[in-house]
DNA sequence: TGGCTAATTGTGCAACTGTATAATTAATCC
DNA sequence: GGATTAATTATACAGTTGCACAATTAGCCA
């Protein structure tokens, strides 16, 4: 009877937060945020609770890392796939980034909507909600605004202004809209079938003809 | 030292079963889904938590039954809007019911934000969300069809049926996005503003000219 | 009026939750 | 190599949760 300790080593304090961050994402995107509780996120961690409590202040303040980490995540694997010569190119290579595996998956909208609920609920989510959002519309505003100025519209014209925040706005719904689709039916949809809605779509909207290169549109196709 | 007891009266079991299922939207509307306990949905139904095991299996059946009518209402509310002399009209005033209040609102969002997360582990309620999502978007596809055919599209030309459902699904998500931008941002976006954009974004997909009877665009400014 | 029945209440419980706090130990520093 | 310190474990606790079950009672029907 002997009682024996669990044996542990230190890791750096950094990657022990984002051991803890990784694993609350695992378990949200497993089990669901409601079994995401501090018992089980340690032990997906390889960590005993209480340690939790040693690296963050709350639960909650991890769910917001957590979800922080996840935003960001998705963002930039949106974002930075905006190479292309031409403004139109990166405008259609942010769709179809926004629009293909990982960004579309299960997990990614399982996540999603469980940070959602308890977002309204606190200030600190509120906050992270907001400034990820305005960050993924503003990148979307400004590609938008490069592609009609390239086609030579934009620069003139009544409200220029105006008419950019509408076709952000209105872009942003479409790559959401598709993106919640594809992530909640997964197998509704071919490979590479959302993006090249979206790609019409919003090429119809803002009038400019947009295509994938083709190494893009096949790049979902091969998981 | 009278054991007094609660008073109640008996009313028929299908006006109790409503109200349990108010009363469990009202608390997840107000409180999130966390706060959603057997006792405080009791409590607002103005019952003993003991009475939810009369009426549901378990609560999570009386989550379902809630998801439900949630679903249903938020559908409804939607497609009876669809009145109009021409298939364009009807296709109109169904985007613009779909895109004002009170569909749009933070409730709605953060009611289908809660149930979302539990749908995706509940046989019963991920049952309920393909049937409603189908119901949807059969309806919106429907809509899309007369609304081509009137414009002398449609029933000629490549693969109409292909076309058509890229078309509902494209429709589907500008909606989704758009509705979710406004339940999320309440203050973000003028009256009538997201059924605006609505209508010129999808309007430019199909190539109609989709336009709101003035008094459906202005319905959303008078809350 | 007086049961009868089902709707409703009250009580209790075992499991689980977040977290506070003390005890232990691995790594660092001199 | 021994002391120091912060990282880590272990324990405990008060509150909450869903639910089972027995006790009551309101309304209906003869």
């Amino acid at each position: 009877m002997s009682p024996e300790r669990k044996p542990f080593r230190r890791i750096g304090p950094d990657q022990r937060r984002e051991a803890m961050i990784g694993a609350m994402l695992a378990v949200i995107a497993e089990d669901g945020i409601a079994a995401a509780t501090t018992r089980a996120v340690a032990a997906r961690a390889g960590v005993t609770p209480g340690l939790i409590r040693h690296y963050f202040d709350s639960k909650d303040a991890l769910l917001s890392a957590a979800y922080e980490r996840h935003m960001t995540d998705l963002t930039r694997a949106t974002c930075h796939a905006g190479q292309g010569a031409s403004a139109a190119e990166r405008l259609a290579a942010f769709i179809v980034a926004g629009l293909s595996a990982p960004v579309v998956s299960a997990e990614a909208v399982s996540l999603w909507a469980g940070f959602l609920t308890h977002a309204q609920r606190s200030a600190g989510m509120q906050e992270v909600h907001a400034r990820t959002y305005a960050e993924f519309r503003d990148h979307l505003q400004a590609l938008v605004a490069d592609a009609l100025r390239e086609a030579g519209r934009g620069a003139h014209g009544a409200a220029p202004q105006d008419v950019l925040r509408r076709h952000a706005i209105a872009c942003n719904a479409v790559i959401d809209g598709l993106w919640l689709e594809g992530g909640m039916l997964p197998d509704a949809f071919a490979p590479g079938e959302l993006a090249s809605i979206g790609l019409d779509t919003i090429g119809a909207m803002l009038k400019l003809p947009l295509a994938a290169r083709p190494e893009a549109l096949t790049q979902g196709m091969t998981p």
